[in-house]
DNA sequence: CTTTTTATATTACGTGTGCAATGTTAAAAA
DNA sequence: TTTTTAACATTGCACACGTAATATAAAAAG
């Protein structure tokens, strides 16, 4: 047997590489050649590992909704449920540490999924997962009196979702107007009308 | 002199049929052969028209935000200040009749902003004059007292479009998830909560 | 050492692109 | 009627793309 290689390992490699490239030059910008570029490979390499650049782009929306998820169980164990706890998955949607790269990524999965129905096969997977885990902690935060009484839980959830979304969109593009502490204090408003 | 044609004219028939080739096949898609099919030219006219492909796609963005913002001064001048007016701001925002197409359009070019400046430049100026407006009528419908006293005007503004932004991404890659209703209920649970 | 199998590299090909150059048509002006 | 000029059409080119085919390297197994 030859060299050994953890496949795994070496897929996720080369799907941060492609994020970089998504998030310098946008989703056109992430020709096979400059993706093997960024990763220090050649387009072998790439085509070893992948069927083809849409199995390649396929892998590389999956994995951020995964690593998205993984920060959402963080957030949920680092902090009490209520008014703190919805805070903090605010915050995975709309990272403290928001690079315009960050939301031409996001961006770009998004332009793809209105169009390619696979990828809406794969958003609409990750979507439902965001929204349960949302969805719970509405849940625990009303019963903590964090949510007005009375309030619907799927509505409160929905706008939640809508209004991070909304607030990462923005702020990426235009992270003048949009600095952190802004952020931080239209999070807080917002859960603050609840 | 030969025969005369109005170039805006002709201009804004060749950006719509961009708008229609996006929404079914993404900014990629849109290529020049593609747009000048769909319109029923030859790629000859487009080039007569615009510099280049880049010219076009940016002509493209402006008129669709000119569109919308003529949309705005319908729901001001058909909706009384207030909630009823906030709500009809919002319906341009997420527009009752909702395509896929027209997501995938704002999408994509919301992406391209993201990574190329000509266009993060007129999505600044769009989404400047979008906040004003809004903005205005935010004032307005606080005096009314459509919205909680004390609440900062701007965190207001901002979690409104916001959530209006979000809400129009989610509802295009997800339709069957937030019809029309359903969007309708959000909109007003998220204004009931102002 | 030889064989086998995987990882990586290289090259070539067909396709489609944006764009430039050039040709054709037709209507208005002279 | 002739000329002029904008409107539109066609063709070709250089380039970059995704991908297939193929070659090389390397490491475990016999």
């Amino acid at each position: 047997m030859p060299k050994l290689v953890d496949h795994d390992l070496r897929r996720e490699e080369v799907a941060e590489a492609a994020w970089r490239v998504i998030g310098r030059d946008g989703i056109e910008g992430a020709t096979l050649r400059e993706i093997a570029r960024e990763a220090g490979f050649t387009t072998g390499v790439i085509q070893h590992y992948f069927r083809d650049r849409d199995e390649l782009l396929a892998f590389a929306a999956r994995l951020i909704s995964q690593q998205g998820s993984a920060r959402l169980a963080e957030a949920i164990a680092d902090h009490p449920a209520g008014r703190e706890r919805l805070r903090a998955l605010l915050g995975v949607l709309v990272p403290s540490s928001l690079r315009a790269a960050r939301v031409a990524v996001l961006l770009g999965f998004w332009a793809r999924a209105a169009t390619d129905p696979r990828h809406n096969a794969i958003y609409l997977k990750q979507y439902a997962r965001l929204r349960a885990v949302f969805r719970e902690q509405v849940v625990l935060a009303a019963a903590v009196g964090a949510v007005a009484p009375g309030s619907d839980v799927d509505d409160v959830t929905d706008r939640l979702i809508a209004f991070g979304d909304g607030l990462c969109m923005r702020a990426g593009l235009d992270p003048e107007r949009y600095p952190e502490p802004r952020r931080r204090q239209l999070i807080d408003s917002l859960l603050a009308a609840l």
